[in-house]
DNA sequence: AACCGCAATTGCCAAATGACAAGAAATGCG
DNA sequence: CGCATTTCTTGTCATTTGGCAATTGCGGTT
């Protein structure tokens, strides 16, 4: 919970008495792994704080085959911001890849904090327009990085996140086979 | 002018007085072709809206190789919005790649039209995030592309826009050299 | 311990793309 | 108009990556 609050405090202010609204709506919600935060053709009025696991935000092509579209882990929002913004369906799934643990913010709550918390919104404009982005930069550069600096790159972008998510998972992120992640990872010390 | 505030309505009403202020504060501005919007290093506290032209948004590798991360054209904002947000140094260039005309705002001047238009934010934050979700969302498919779909689903994306940009730009943009575009567009009736 | 199922690795070959260079076409300019 | 410069195309060859299939490795179950 103090992370949350840590978190929120980067990119705006918050006195004692808002801080207490806050803790007041949020709710812990597990996820176990394989699970889904949000599914693709429901609506999902929901936001929550990672404090614990790794999600997979991706997508299904017609012959069933996943997309890894970008990896959502702690200390970071996970939303499929369309969905829950416009309360529209979602056009993607969030899967949880390890066992999660959670603080989620109904809609309804949330636009409570809305009202109850001048600088609110703000805070979430500040936070979603900086981590749209960041992805956009960094996603950017890897067409024409080669599958191998894309990998370098993902390592130091995301320490340790390698090794806490599934190869084939990593490969569709990173736009190569299973294979040649494999072959990759063998070349490199 | 008269496109400014249509595109606008699309995210946000505007009576008519609110429309007046808009219309005293726009300026027109036009960029020769080869001449920059915004410059890497520099502060570009303005934010544009193109009524003619193309322009590319790119940076620079170390070698001086240019690589485009996208484009804008007509009826859309121009800007880098983080140096127009922090007021802190572009870190992309913003280049005019035909003569433009643009609608500029001075960030001086879009601050009281946001004091003195309430909703004038939220505004732009539908449209900075629409745009932003689905830019996203659009070179989020292309690393897992190989490049013929790539230039493809440019061509259906931005009908006509093929034929306004310099074959080297849309390469870099595709994460491709000329050179397999050149093929590429060989094989396309 | 033996077995199963899934994930990851590896080998082989084909296809896609890059690097480099030469030539053709388009563009700008006096 | 003609020349110079840039942009685009094309050829050749090397490298990267994909597709497929066989194999290995590992965790869980019986």
């Amino acid at each position: 919970m103090e992370e949350l609050l840590t978190y929120l405090l980067q990119y705006g202010e918050l006195d004692t008495r808002q801080r207490a609204l806050i803790q007041e709506k949020a709710r812990w919600k597990t996820i176990a792994k394989g699970a889904y935060f949000a599914e693709a053709g429901k609506v999902s009025a929901q936001i929550g704080y990672v404090t614990e696991g790794v999600f997979r935000v991706c997508y299904y092509d017609k012959t069933g085959d996943s997309f890894t579209r970008y990896f959502v882990y702690e200390n970071r929002f996970v939303v499929d911001m369309n969905s829950f913004r416009d309360e529209t369906p979602s056009a993607e799934y969030i899967e949880a890849i390890t066992d999660c643990r959670v603080l989620v913010f109904s809609k309804a709550d949330f636009m409570q904090l809305s009202v109850q918390i001048p600088g609110w919104d703000d805070i979430f404009v500040k936070i979603t327009s900086y981590v749209l982005e960041n992805k956009l930069k960094f996603t950017g550069n890897m067409l024409v990085q080669d599958a191998q600096q894309r990998y370098l790159n993902f390592l130091s972008h995301y320490p340790g996140l390698a090794n806490r998510v599934p190869l084939n998972m990593l490969a569709s992120y990173l736009g190569i086979t299973p294979s040649s992640l494999s072959r990759i990872r063998k070349n490199i010390p």
